[in-house]
DNA sequence: GTAAAAAGATTGGTTTTTCCTATCCAACGG
DNA sequence: CCGTTGGATAGGAAAAACCAATCTTTTTAC
């Protein structure tokens, strides 16, 4: 048995509406004997015939009507096929996997998914946390579209775009003598506690390189899994850590709670950005996003962040 | 620029699900170059690039996702139309237009509806009134794929099923001598007015004929358009005339009103039946429609209507 | 009533599409 | 480093789609 195809289901639509198969044939731009033979292989697939030939235009059948709604609806569908990837290129739609980093993703996107709502309401994104070396595996397994992780990222089966860099304020508990300092020098950690995320993440090695550029002693018996995390550690006096300037500035209050934020001089950074499989090419989108990201930045974190 | 095929969907849906050429191509039946091909003809056609080919399975783009699911949609809809005519050979579905003669329908069609429905959930009939000689007219123009008539039907491009034989009542005004009568035989009638519907209804022929039997008088200077309209014609005492049993049975009560009602002996009758055009073939599903409203009519019309 | 016109069905042969087998090439695993 | 795996490519055969020409029947015109 020889299945349904799109074609017929096209002829078959002209057809009814013109119930005329010259005239259908015409609009189709084939000739009147391709089309009849088109619709009577349709009728025999279906079983049915769809319409009575008279020579004064055709009757559909009750099945023919069905049949002739059903198509139509088919072909409407099959027509948004061809829009998918259609203004794509000048238009971000669709539903791209994102992953995110937790020192990163929710202290940036929540700003930048309210207005990417506005700007481009038919794009879709689904956000998924991980660690950053969690997040590599997906990326590459296919879990994400693209992830927002730190740089540098040191594998070339992977794209990148850099969205940003941010400073690293130093996290000391608000009785600590360094508290209320304009700025700290690295030799002034000498002999100090530090502590910081799990090795997962690459705010530890961070932590680790002050560690051993200023001769401060890294805690081994703690690592936290979350800023937030870290800052009540910090705040309980177990010692002093590293936070992101993106999450110092929305989740510590200068002048309140138990935590000082002081800063590095020479200043200390990291760097984040947009990351993706190399072999999913370079879409457009996703630079469009990157460049999208920038500008909530460049708006809504002016002196936090740096371009 | 070639079409997108159903072919290429049907392929890319089960690959999508599959994540692997081989293995889906077995699936399908075919060799994997042809799924290839396939695969590569949608992608040509859409712009896009649908899926990250790997060695360790395939990852689709976010645009493959988004064919993927369209495609899903549109292959459900396409295994719908398989379904149209699939069962119904022994089951009644999908939406007849049915016009009905105003003498018969609306008496005869609100039982037969409400038990259709609960009957067959899926069938959906659209109907339409119209004088018989519309009627016809409208059958064999398309607009109606069956019609609720009285008969004989005196064409061959018509074919017909008896649906049940009807007794013809005479009605009198209620102060009328003959009213309470037994019953009334056609020389009683001699000298009375009678008055009916316009030509085109077939009741009117069968007024003409008993006035000229009976050596009534016709009145031509009025003709209703209605049964309703006639018996408030007889109740006015402008003549009296003949009703036909379903409408005489719900519409005038024994006893009450300014009507009464009389039998003929010997009776008169009329016949209805469901008729359609030879060139529609003689669908089951007719025949099936005209055995069910024969049914109701054993049920629910026993004593006033013959089968 | 008859002839011309119109419209769908049929036929024969050509072009296009689809498919398969065989082969190739890159990535991965031991 | 070599064998295995998995998708891409090439060539030729089978199937499908198409068109031009023709046939048959209905409709229209005179």
């Amino acid at each position: 048995m020889t299945a349904i195809t799109l074609r017929q289901l096209r002829y078959f639509s002209v057809l009814s509406k013109s119930l005329q198969y010259r005239n259908a044939a015409r609009q189709l731009g084939i000739s009147q004997p391709s089309l009849s033979l088109q619709i009577n292989a349709l009728e025999e697939t279906l079983g049915t015939r769809l319409a009575e030939r008279r020579r004064s235009g055709l009757i559909l059948t009750p099945e023919g009507r069905e049949v002739a709604a059903q198509a139509e609806k088919i072909l409407q569908d099959v027509e948004k096929l061809y829009r998918i990837s259609g203004p794509s290129e000048n238009r971000l739609t669709g539903t791209l996997h994102l992953g995110s980093s937790p020192t990163i993703g929710p202290y940036l996107l929540p700003r930048v998914l309210r207005q990417l709502h506005t700007a481009y309401p038919d794009l879709k994104l689904v956000i998924r946390d991980g660690t950053p070396r969690e997040m590599t595996e997906d990326l590459l397994a296919g879990k994400h579209d693209l992830v927002l992780t730190q740089l540098p990222i040191a594998r070339d089966d992977v794209s990148h775009k850099f969205l940003f860099r941010e400073p690293l304020y130093l996290a000391v508990p608000r009785e600590h003598r360094l508290a209320g300092r304009d700025h700290v020098k690295k030799m002034d950690l000498a002999g100090e506690n530090l502590i910081s995320l799990n090795s997962s993440y690459m705010l530890s090695r961070q932590v680790s390189e002050l560690c051993a550029a200023s001769g401060a002693r890294l805690r081994d018996d703690f690592e936290g899994t979350s800023l937030d995390a870290l800052r009540q550690m910090v705040s309980l006096g177990m010692g002093m850590t590293l936070l992101p300037a993106l999450y110092a500035g929305s989740e510590v209050k200068p002048g309140e709670g138990d935590v000082a934020i002081t800063q590095m001089k020479p200043g200390l950074y990291r760097q984040a950005g947009l990351a993706w499989r190399r072999s999913s090419g370079t879409p457009a989108s996703f630079l469009k996003l990157a460049e999208f990201i920038r500008g909530v930045i460049a708006k809504e974190f002016a002196g936090k962040a740096f371009l």
